[in-house]
RNA sequence: GUCCCCAUCGUCUAGCCCGGUCUAGGACACUGCCCUUUCACGGCGGCGACAGGGGUUCGAAUCCCCUUGGGGACGCCA
């Protein structure tokens, strides 16, 4: 078997397309799976609309991803000549043809053929202007688009994922391959690409049978041998259409920015059209490499359930190590203004515990500084419900106050001793522990809900510890006296 | 409009190629119970699908046809 050689090809429009990552990531499985090469190729011919910066982000959300490729990228833009060449060459055979026709008349054409209900196609003016004309428009000088002849006939090829396609020649055009400036359109540029490039299996996404024919037609032309295609489906926005900027994200880098963890990004769009068959989900990328196959790829378009998503990456923080986890949630601490890069570096052992009492409460990385703000915050603002429930209750203030001497008193101010003290207390006060827990939680974090109690508070030290409980004993005790 | 492709729970999917083992399995979401100081995690349950109709067959989610539904492609864009 010859050597496996795969591709993505991106066009550099600013970020990587959350369905293109899928491409290249099942191009880049499929060379890993079988110990081949995954290759990366720019088309930046539309040298308008691309730029360096662009082409970097492709670069970094690939290597996001971690999808390293195997040889230098290839830029279309530097191989414009090869791409004259080969349209030349098929000038030459005669298997391509000039066409002078002016976009609006073909225009024009196409408008009228669909008002009578036909397959707009080209009718092959140029292609039978009289020789002596078509000598003259030559050597004229006239621009001229390339066209290429297609026969009577019908093209079928196997995919490997669709099975077998066809499409008749009827349905086709004598398409143009080359524009009236010369340069060569994408159908020709790719094909060209891929035979130079060595491709043996072209994965790309389903919107592209159309183009298959085109290209294997080209292909045939060029008298070269296509490489193998498998058209993997579509993944489809939560409107059922092609995914797109309106479903929340479209490039990959997006999804680092809300707080994704790039593993379990990869983890899920592995499982979008494709599966292990069996039951697992939550993989290894080794895992997901070794049972890696194109003929486990389905044909069925999918959509992109960001609630999936948010679940696995909960999977994903929750396996994390925390020293890690520490440096995943660094930019999000910091960008909520809670804390500093410095202030995170010198305490890490303390944000090591930080995450530990955090990560099976959240699914993605910024939730990390929303539940713990209470922890930076000077002044913390208590839950109105909570208030009602477990502050204005007879007794609270006292039994804080209880709380707030033993807690004083206390030497270690560790979880076990904390339990120890709070359960002590509540049996000599002869209550529930839980009437303890309630406000004292309320008191120090101004929520209902949180950690393990006496984790917090280890973690919030003895002085806030202190000084939270005892404010909390006024605030109750002045709306009490307003009420 | 023309052509191509697709069709299992709301969603992602297993099963389909090689019909019987499918009273259709798993996961997310939703939900009940348990664990528990709250929330969450976790555990155990529940809800929930073979789009419809014809064939073929002793037997069809699985094979064939039609209908319906969905998606995609129809540029001198990529």
């Amino acid at each position: 078997m010859n050597e496996v050689r795969v591709r993505i090809a991106p066009s550099p429009s600013g970020f990587l397309h959350i369905g293109t990552a899928r491409s290249a990531l099942f191009n880049w499985l499929y060379a890993r799976r079988h110990g081949g090469k995954f290759l990366l190729r720019i088309e930046d011919t539309d040298t308008e609309r691309s730029s360096k910066e662009m082409i970097d982000v492709i670069f970094e959300s690939l290597k996001w991803l971690g999808l390293d490729w195997d040889e230098e990228p290839v830029y279309q833009s530097q191989r414009i000549d090869l791409y004259r060449e080969h349209v030349d060459r098929l000038l030459e055979s005669g298997r391509a043809y000039p066409c002078w026709c002016k976009p609006e008349v073909l225009k024009a054409k196409q408008q009228e053929a669909m008002k009578s209900k036909q397959n707009p196609r080209y009718d092959r003016t140029c292609y039978n202007l009289p020789e002596d004309e078509k000598k003259k428009l030559i050597d004229s000088g006239e621009k001229y688009a390339t066209r290429l002849f297609i026969d009577d006939g019908a093209t079928t090829f196997d995919d490997l994922v669709v099975g077998t396609v066809t499409k008749e020649h009827k349905e086709l055009d004598d398409f143009i391959i080359a524009r009236s400036d010369g340069r060569a359109v994408y159908n020709m540029a790719v094909v060209v690409d891929d035979h130079d490039m060595r491709i043996s299996h072209v994965i790309r996404g389903n919107d592209h049978v159309s183009n298959t024919f085109k290209q294997i037609l080209i292909y045939k032309a060029l008298d070269i041998e296509p490489p193998k295609f498998a058209h993997i489906p579509l993944i489809l926005g939560k409107d059922r259409s092609k995914m797109s900027k309106r479903d929340g994200a479209a490039g990959v880098t997006d999804y680092g920015r809300m707080g994704y963890l790039k593993e379990a990004v990869v983890n899920f769009i592995a499982l979008l059209g494709w599966s292990p068959g069996d039951d697992r989900e939550v993989m290894t990328i080794d895992e997901i490499i070794e049972s890696f196959s194109l003929e486990r790829i389905s044909t069925a378009n999918a959509i992109f359930d960001t609630e999936k998503l948010r679940w696995m990456n909960g999977e994903y923080i929750r396996a994390c190590d925390n020293h890690k986890l520490v440096d995943l949630i660094r930019p999000f601490m910091v960008e909520s203004g809670l804390v500093t890069q410095l202030w995170i570096n010198s305490r890490w052992d303390w944000m090591m515990r930080y995450v530990s009492i955090f990560k099976e409460r959240c699914q993605l990385l910024p939730e990390f500084a929303e539940q713990g703000r209470f922890f930076f915050a000077d002044r913390i603002e208590f839950d109105h419900k909570g208030v009602e429930k477990h502050f204005n209750k007879e007794g609270v203030p006292a039994l804080l106050g209880k709380w707030i001497d033993v807690l004083g008193g206390m030497e270690d101010f560790t979880v076990e001793k904390l339990e120890g003290a709070l359960r002590g207390l509540a049996e000599t006060l002869e209550v529930k522990p839980a009437a303890l827990i309630h406000p004292t939680r309320l008191a120090l974090s101004g929520e209902t809900k949180g950690p393990p109690l006496f984790d917090m508070m280890e973690l919030l030290g003895p002085e806030k510890c202190l000084e939270r409980l005892k404010r909390a004993r006024e605030f109750i005790k002045n709306s009490g006296e307003r009420a």
